[in-house]
DNA sequence: ACAAAAGTGTTCGTACTACACCCATGC
DNA sequence: GCATGGGTGTAGTACGAACACTTTTGT
């Protein structure tokens, strides 16, 4: 047995926005080390799965894995003494989004905190739940991102209200709503919503053109000559998607 | 000993434009498994180092590591089988990007192989080229990852070059230009470089203004309101890169 | 009628692209 | 002079942001 081993834990900041704030599910720690503080769900990398796998099969004893709409990897953590033990842990960390209108069973132990008033984090996780809003942030302004967040169906201002609460800053819903045509991201159902109590006139109900992810901009300058939008979607794999946004 | 411990291994795809095309550093293995193929450069990570420390550390036998101008982290990968050994072997694929200009003394096991052309590669490493080509390409358009490709002083058609290179569509040296002046990330130095035995006008040098990453383009739209260009930079570590471009 | 909410029309500014044209050098 | 490569000037256009205005509902 080498000096080298290690365990490889898998850990998901899975993010919703609940209550209209941004929030991530966190457990709190029975045991030591780090007892009483929140946690990130996650666990050991199964010996026959790939990380990918791992953190579904870890969701899926949190919250039912149908409504995860988006899981991506974020990066490695590896610091030797980000947790304690006989051996050393490192960490994949991921991002999952659960939309907006799921109210998941969790177990006791779990809970949403807003991202604004996290409680004492265990570990690194803190950091990994920065990454993931970072990450977020990014990807839904060149993505269709906002598929994961949002309901089967909802209106403009629903929506909106979600894109402020995962950017961060105020969004016209005139100009989400044409933005977001143009791209063909979204598609109108013909449907209504009725208006609330107070009156209004009734909003159109509108549905993601697809539910899982694509590039809407992939270019932000130096395009290929001649393509006028660059909104072509491109292929891929789980292992190779990433953002644009906060750098070292 | 529980069944769960792994190993894990740092691999860097370490690319530059040599010959006017973007190439990768790869070595060929004298032992099984795979024997003769080509493989990334990497090893195992040391008790006392985090992925980023290793891969420093593992490049430093390879190359020059003040030749390395960028490195990042790409994705983690770990299918059980890729690796045939007595114990799984986890992998943190990272790219690295060298300037045109060095031509660092390498081992005698040790080449550089156009992407366009690779010969049997080893294990998975196909598959993390490819990830680090894309990762590059995307990171090219909307932020100054340039300089990392780029000698410390050169002209607006060497640069050019090394962005078809990369990017592999047609550059207009002319938009090039002026698109990274606008945003700062280019300064001319004043001097000239001169002709070649053809003639020609001398060409005025460049260097980048920064020589680290920077964004410059974070936001595709749904900018903040109020700013016009959002070409600020931002803070941020290594785990937190990424870029935008392929896609699951 | 009035308030409230949704949606459309229109303007404005910016900036990327493309292409024509001018500049400086070698032969 | 002429070819070669470098650089600037200038449309053209597309599109995102902002804001005014209209539409449709409830009270």
């Amino acid at each position: 047995m080498s000096t080298t081993a290690t365990d490889h834990e898998v850990l998901a900041a899975v993010l919703a926005v609940r209550d209209g704030t941004l929030s991530t599910l966190l457990w709190q720690r029975a045991l030591p080390p780090d007892a009483g503080k929140w946690a990130l769900p996650g666990g050991r990398l199964g010996p026959d799965e790939d990380v990918e796998q791992s953190v579904l099969r870890q969701l899926a004893e949190k919250v039912d894995v149908r409504e995860v709409t988006h899981v991506e990897q974020i990066a490695v953590f590896s610091r030797p003494d980000r947790v304690p033990g006989p051996r050393r842990m490192i960490a994949t960390a991921f991002l999952g989004l659960v939309p907006s209108d799921v109210d998941p069973a969790i177990p006791a132990d779990t809970a949403w905190h807003p991202l604004s008033d996290l409680p004492p984090t265990a570990f690194d996780h803190a950091a990994i739940v920065e990454a993931a809003r970072e990450r977020l942030r990014a990807k839904l302004s060149y993505t269709n991102l906002g598929f994961a967040l949002a309901p089967r169906t909802f209106t403009i201002s629903a929506l909106r209200d979600l894109y402020v609460a995962a950017l961060g800053h105020p969004v016209s819903a005139t100009n989400l709503q044409r933005v977001l045509t143009r791209r063909a991201v979204l598609a109108p159902t013909g449907e209504l919503a009725p208006p609330g109590p107070s009156g209004g006139r009734p909003a159109a109900l509108f549905r993601f053109a697809e539910r899982s992810l694509r590039v809407t901009d992939a270019f932000a300058v130096l395009r290929p000559p001649g393509e006028t939008r660059p909104a072509k979607d491109s292929g891929g794999n789980m292992e190779s998607d990433e953002p644009r946004a906060a750098v070292p």
